[in-house]
DNA sequence: CTGTTAGCGCCTTCAC
DNA sequence: GTGAAGGCGCTAACAG
């Protein structure tokens, strides 16, 4: 910059001005200063202006376990787009279900001074990621509700989706339904459950815990649960499954089985329809949970801008995005028993 | 951070040393600087840090076509695992195929001061990502190779993997074999198109232009396009897809049909192995382009360190990733015609 | 081991 | 319309 305004033998303020388009320079004076810095390929320094300005920086973090999962990787899509609609960038990071990289990781964000974070968090205490622990940075929970801290969040409608799986599956003619689920100590796991408990409990069905498996969602561990449960002398007719490694297994596992098993599972599959078995989902708008999340960070972001009115609380929010079964299955599917 | 040098009668430096770890400094005083920062929830301005130090931001860019794409998301962990090893973070942005958006995202990315970048471009002029024109922000391409820049690349063997596929295609017995491709303006989609245009010649097969369909990669696109193929008087018997929304497509329209129709696909699909379709697909690790990629921009981004020192050129790099052919034909495959 | 001085690149403020 | 001071928060480079 200064190189540039000896150049044209102006001071660094003209120049300064003339890049950001301020007012108060004459037309003249900014087409030459601007001419120069296109010859000289000069870049302004975004870290020193901000470091002046006091601004945070243009970006918004996403943390969640594992970006190649097909519902994270559509998490990261709709919380892009949003950002880049209030002209912000999304700097991503996996933790891989490691709670204290989601430490560390929460921690750096903060420290380099991220705009605000939208966090997937793995475990069930989330005091880590109050914002006042971090430097007042905004922070919004997706898929699970915030727990020892107060702020945003947005859920997906776990209970009702498979509240609303369970109940197909029995005006299908279903009676015994399994269910292979995540670990009973995840927030989506007990939540996926309790619809599959009260599915049936609301259809005068018993809930038989030997039709039960819950485990973190593995596409082994799944396949191998749902063998034991198909080995059983009065094996389940029917599956839920929570999630779609779950049900990913369950699909290796059941065709092997020589009667069939309908499945209904958690997270919409790609080319369900072009397997050959009974299958139904529960379909969301995974772009639209990233997409909820962004709306609401950036509200707190702005609402930030004045001066931290320290009583600005309007009451946290908590958004619910709804879900709704497909179903794949291709003909009509035998009612079994 | 003077407050806290206030706070404890010392001066600033010896709370920066304290914080950083830095040598030179009493264990006593150590403690009681970390003691106050903790209490009063201090944290260090990254900004300020590295604009005194001159350091690029620990962040690294990629920029891809669609982040909720299975190739660019696993793209994308690669990229990230290999960061964090340097102890930098990854910002994404998509650019949905949009050229300008490219060149916006560029340099936003380059003005935000990130150390580096990755790139899977959208056209084939790259003038754009030079790094000379770029603040000399090193700058690493994808998938594809560079054109009108001189920067390291990593690739995918298209030309190799179609090739075998189609070579296989015809050990089973095809001999009219189609192509459903993308657009020959692709670098991606032209070597897919020579692979299998080779893959017939080395044969002593006629290429029959009749059976070849090239167009964005998209599913609907590619259902319609092999329906065409399939409604000729003498339809292929196989075909070949050229990317994974091709597969796809091809899929769909193909469990329609009459006769049983083999496919290749370019790009692994979950659950191949569960359609009841004869289906082999050109498999590779995405995952390692995204690391391959990462590597070369470290590599780059480190020997930038000293000093632009100009004859720096070790000659530009160009990896290629392997590729297999996997095939989930789950019985024999009865040899058609 | 600790403090002082100076300045990273930019922008706010206030003169002119 | 333009320029001169001064400082954002931090840390090298030297002193003590």
């Amino acid at each position: 910059m200064r190189e540039i305004a000896a150049r044209l033998g102006v001071s660094s303020m003209t120049v300064s001005r003339a890049i950001r388009g301020d007012s108060g320079i004459s037309a003249a004076t900014r087409e030459r200063v601007l001419e120069a810095v296109a010859a000289v390929g000069y870049r302004p320094n975004d870290l020193a202006r901000r470091l002046r300005t006091g601004e945070a920086h243009e970006l918004v973090g996403l943390i969640v376990t594992n970006l190649a999962n097909p519902f994270y990787a559509q998490l990261a899509v709709g919380v892009e787009a949003v950002a880049t609609v209030h002209g912000a960038g999304l700097v991503v990071a996996s933790t891989n279900g490691d709670l204290e990289r989601e430490r560390q990781l929460v921690r750096d964000m903060a420290a380099r001074r991220l705009a605000g974070l939208v966090v997937v968090p793995v475990g069930n205490d989330h005091r880590h990621l109050s914002p006042r622990r971090l430097a007042d940075l905004p922070v919004v929970l997706a898929a699970v509700p915030p727990r020892g801290i107060d702020v945003d969040c947005v859920l997906v409608d776990d209970f009702g989706g498979t509240y609303e799986a369970c109940r197909a599956l029995i005006a299908r003619g279903h009676r015994r339904i399994g269910f292979l689920g995540l670990p009973a100590s995840l927030w989506t796991g007990s939540e996926r459950y309790r619809g599959y408990a009260a599915g049936l409990e609301d259809a005068g069905l018993v809930l038989d815990p030997r039709y039960v498996s819950q485990h973190r969602g593995d596409v082994q561990l799944a396949a191998a649960a749902t063998r034991k449960l198909l080995a059983l002398s009065d094996p389940p007719t029917a599956l839920i499954t929570a999630n779609n490694r779950n049900t990913i297994g369950a699909l290796r596992a059941v065709r092997h089985h020589p009667t069939p098993v309908a499945l209904a599972g958690f997270d919409d599959i790609e080319l369900a329809d072009l397997l050959q078995l009974p299958l139904s989902v529960v379909s969301y708008d995974a772009a639209e949970v990233g997409r909820e999340a962004a709306r609401l960070l950036f509200g707190r972001i702005e609402e930030t801008g004045p001066r931290p009115t320290d009583e600005r609380r309007t009451g946290t929010q908590r958004v619910v995005i709804a879900t709704h079964v497909v179903d794949h299955q291709q003909d009509e599917d035998p009612p079994p028993q």
